[in-house]
DNA sequence: CCGATCGTTTGATACTCGTCAAACAATATG
DNA sequence: CATATTGTTTGACGAGTATCAAACGATCGG
């Protein structure tokens, strides 16, 4: 099959609380520092340094961040590829992801 | 008794992932864009425009406010007196909150 | 076609959390 | 002192969630 992107909200949508909900768990905002980079990753929780996680879980927090807007998955093949949505977020809440990035640092 | 603060972690141990954990729920985040003044405020649910939560559960969003390091809280007599620790925050976390509060208002 | 790979889905379990109600503590007021 | 006010604490309950394991689906490679 094709390329296809899996369903996520329109940027419009985004909301807040949800987006706080989706970051305030600690593998999670570990994703997120690791999407921090704007290019895509696997799923595969080795290569994303989750290895003591099993792969179902980390599935399931894919799925919350990107049900929040935060991320975005392309499915190709096997594979989906998973990548931060920057743009949409910087236009829905300007400097907020910025602002998270800068604080991951710490 | 005379006023005392109620105890709540340093500037150096506030932690990104128990801020983002407070503020991903509607009641807390509504209570953020409360507190945005910077001024104090107490803790009555009436005054709070949450009139429809027992006090009981304000009481108890106040303290994982204040756990979390977002909020600082001064006993006063019958009153306790509620306050954005916004020069704390924004020593940790250069930007997040001004870009949290800017959020806000979407 | 067959087996391996990548990821999801479902079910089960344990834990966390949001809410209310009742009891409580401390303080102010008559 | 008696009562009202302000807010916390505890217990209970239902809802949500993080995790793993097993089964499944789709895809790629031989």
């Amino acid at each position: 099959m094709a390329d296809e992107l899996l369903p996520q909200p329109d940027t419009a949508d985004i909301e807040l609380v949800k987006v706080l909900h989706a970051l305030g768990d600690p593998v999670r905002l570990r994703l997120l520092a690791i999407y921090a980079d704007g290019a895509e990753h696997t799923c595969d929780p080795r290569g994303l340094g989750l290895e003591q996680l099993h792969k179902s879980t980390v599935s399931h927090h894919m799925r919350v961040l990107r049900e929040a807007g935060i991320t975005s998955t392309r499915s190709a093949g096997r594979n989906r590829f998973v990548r931060l949505r920057c743009d949409d977020l910087d236009a829905r809440f300007p400097g907020l992801l910025d602002a998270l990035l800068r604080s991951l640092e710490r």
